[in-house]
DNA sequence: AAGTCAAACTAACAATTGTTAGTTTTGTAG
DNA sequence: CTACAAAACTAACAATTGTTAGTTTGACTT
């Protein structure tokens, strides 16, 4: 009664989010999904409905988790730098905490179904959000006039790779990682 | 016996190439590739011996027109600056000739079979020349004195998410992408 | 007109895919 | 110990996969 009766889909998910990001969403069977777990591929079907809804479940949620992160600092009361640096915070923050679920929301979004218009309306909100701080920094002479478009893509290139080089850096801690990522994105590398 | 690249052949490549980006490998088949040139899947068979070989043909080529780009810039008698706006410029330009191979290689290089001992000795050959040429920049204090590993992470995210952009901007031209990137991910954004 | 050859076709294959139905095992509450 | 529900199992399905074999088309040369 007490028992999360959620907790063999939560296993299920997270087996599917690692095997993802290996192979990518199209090249794992239910099978192989199974195989991980010890158990057979007909047995995934007492706790989920369907591979759709595995990918479903894993891009929307981490989704949501940037809209509201982006929502807070948007409204917060900060200079566009500061700003900046939180947006950074946030995709480190969640980046450490689930590498295979970013790396499945980059690199799978594309095989969403039902949910792709709301996953795709998400993102384009969140590089709104985005744009516009930049904006405000330009404006406000914080930042240099460059063209934003080309910052926010940089920025968020950088960003969203993070799943990529997070793993492998286990000695870099988060604090460490957030201060010199800021460093070398805001004020660059020149000297 | 080595089969002269026909120009069929070619078609089919790229044809491929502009599948695969969408979707990504695993999730083309054979016979999507086939109906978008007009023809039936097993006339492709008369032109490439796999799936697996269009694959490997796309990245393999690209990956070493990479290789051999870095090669020049690496021996070129330059400061560490000069050396990475080259290497920006040569990403932009290999990019804008062909963001789909860019695409493909980013996202599908796990599913390559006999050439991914090969593919891996590139990127790693790659990447450790890029990241001599920072630490040479920075013993002689044309860069900053920062974890080399994160200039590297950064930079480089960008500069393989470019094929994500360029499509986008066609309104940007090679030259003012490459000056204001450079600027951007040399000198920074704040002011 | 006949021959050649690249490149298309039809038909089929064995393997693999996500999923369903029905059945058995297992753990736990009464 | 019994009862029941959760969660595993076996078996099978229809569809799709990459690929092969054998055949036909059609453009060009002789």
């Amino acid at each position: 009664m007490l028992q999360k009766p959620t907790k063999r889909k939560e296993e299920i998910v997270r087996t599917a989010e690692m095997l993802f990001k290996k192979k990518g969403y199209s090249a794992v069977t239910m099978r192989d999904i199974a195989q991980a777990m010890g158990i057979k591929a007909a047995s995934l079907y007492n706790h989920i409905q369907s591979k759709q809804q595995i990918l479903s479940e894993i891009i929307i949620k981490i989704g949501e988790d940037f809209t509201e992160g982006m929502a807070e600092i948007f409204a917060a009361e900060m200079t566009s730098t500061q700003k900046l640096e939180k947006i950074i915070g946030l995709h480190v923050k969640i980046t450490m905490k689930n590498p295979s679920r970013m790396a499945t929301m980059n690199n799978d979004w594309m095989h969403l179904e039902e949910k792709i218009d709301y996953y795709l309306q998400l993102r384009r909100n969140y590089e709104e959000s985005f744009r516009q701080i930049l904006k405000e920094g330009i404006d406000k002479q914080e930042l240099k006039s460059v063209n934003p478009e080309i910052i926010l893509f940089s920025i968020l290139s950088t960003l969203r790779s993070l799943y990529l080089w997070i793993p492998k850096k286990e000695e870099i801690n988060q604090e460490d990682l957030l201060n010199t990522l800021s460093k070398v994105l805001l004020t660059g590398i020149a000297k």
